[in-house]
DNA sequence: AGAAACCTACCTACTAGTAGAGTGTCGTTC
DNA sequence: GAACGACACTCTACTAGTAGGTAGGTTTCT
């Protein structure tokens, strides 16, 4: 699963194949079908998995004690991080699989469309928070300007793989902080 | 083309191929190989198309005399505009592709990360304008705004497909549009 | 007539997926 | 404690379908 995730998040579930696993795990094709019968069933083990893991992570943050900034911040810093690892060519796995979403099935599409309106929830609760608290300062709907970050993110996640790399994401997050306290 | 760029739109490079495109034009295979002898050409092809008609929209936009504001407004509905089409399931052609970019060849690589870079440098353009004229009122580097503005509109894009369509992203794109003004 | 466009027929490589046989590791029984 | 059976896991070897791409002949347009 681990090699499956890499795979997708470096090129899409389209470019990975049971063999691209198979070569990196030493593994024969034929027995990775048997823990995962058909592809749909391995992406969504893989989605399942990701999601969990990556939720787990933004809702410690959520709960966290820091001030409603510094919990955007580092919500940003998940995708910041998983631009930095292996090659630094990784996206977030739903950010690509979202551009799939046509050539996925129900069950798989399913998980992607989840994944966006779990972390879409959390942002506006910490954009709530910080309206509440005075950290934030901006007009409009929470629920929307959380949207608004999270297309960013994924967007942004994909697009600096071309020029710029994490660091360029990272300055686009700090841009966007300032927006949201003028 | 049109078939190519459609099927690209929709599920990704990947996912398109010459039978698919013989099957939606009714022209075999092999004539296709005759005019785009590659995948690699094919793609190229689609990118240089698409890029020079979007831009001279763009450019339109850019050069015509509408405030600032509305600039930007006609900017983001070019690609609601996109995801209006059809079956209502396209994206913008290089957001798509920026999600594949490591399985593309450097001809086609290079053409998105331009696509990528003059798009920017539009937007920059217009926010600059509208921060002369007062219609804009933001801390920051336009830039970097820019940079912003471009990631989330073509993360919103891809994003919005799983839920809320055309729509979702029109009042996302309000959203920061008031960011920007307050 | 010549060229551009299109065709049929084919190639090789790779795709997801299956059949069925071996292998190692258990707990259970004699 | 040794033999047994069950099971999870992995293997080799295969299928049918599709991928990108080519050779070479036919049609269509100018």
């Amino acid at each position: 699963m681990d090699a499956a995730q890499e795979l997708i998040q470096r090129g899409g579930a389209n470019a990975m194949s049971y063999q691209h696993i198979s070569d990196a795990v030493g593994i024969r094709k034929a027995s990775i079908h048997h823990h995962f019968p058909t592809k749909e069933h391995l992406i969504e083990a893989v989605i399942q998995r990701y999601a969990a893991y990556f939720l787990k992570l933004v809702d410690a943050i959520v709960d966290s004690k820091l001030n409603p900034v510094a919990k955007l911040r580092k919500y940003a810093e998940l995708f910041e991080a998983t631009l930095c690892e292996g090659q630094q060519d990784k996206a977030c796995l739903c950010g690509m699989l979202g551009a799939e979403l046509a050539t996925l099935g129900n069950p798989a599409a399913a998980g992607v469309r989840r994944f966006y309106r779990d972390n879409e929830a959390r942002l506006a609760k910490i954009l709530e928070e910080g309206l509440n608290k005075g950290a934030f300062r901006f007009k409009g709907d929470t629920k929307l300007v959380a949207a608004m970050i999270f297309s960013l993110l994924e967007g942004g996640a994909l697009v600096v793989r071309a020029e710029g790399g994490h660091k360029r994401l990272h300055t686009m997050v700090e841009q966007t902080i300032t927006l949201l306290q003028q």
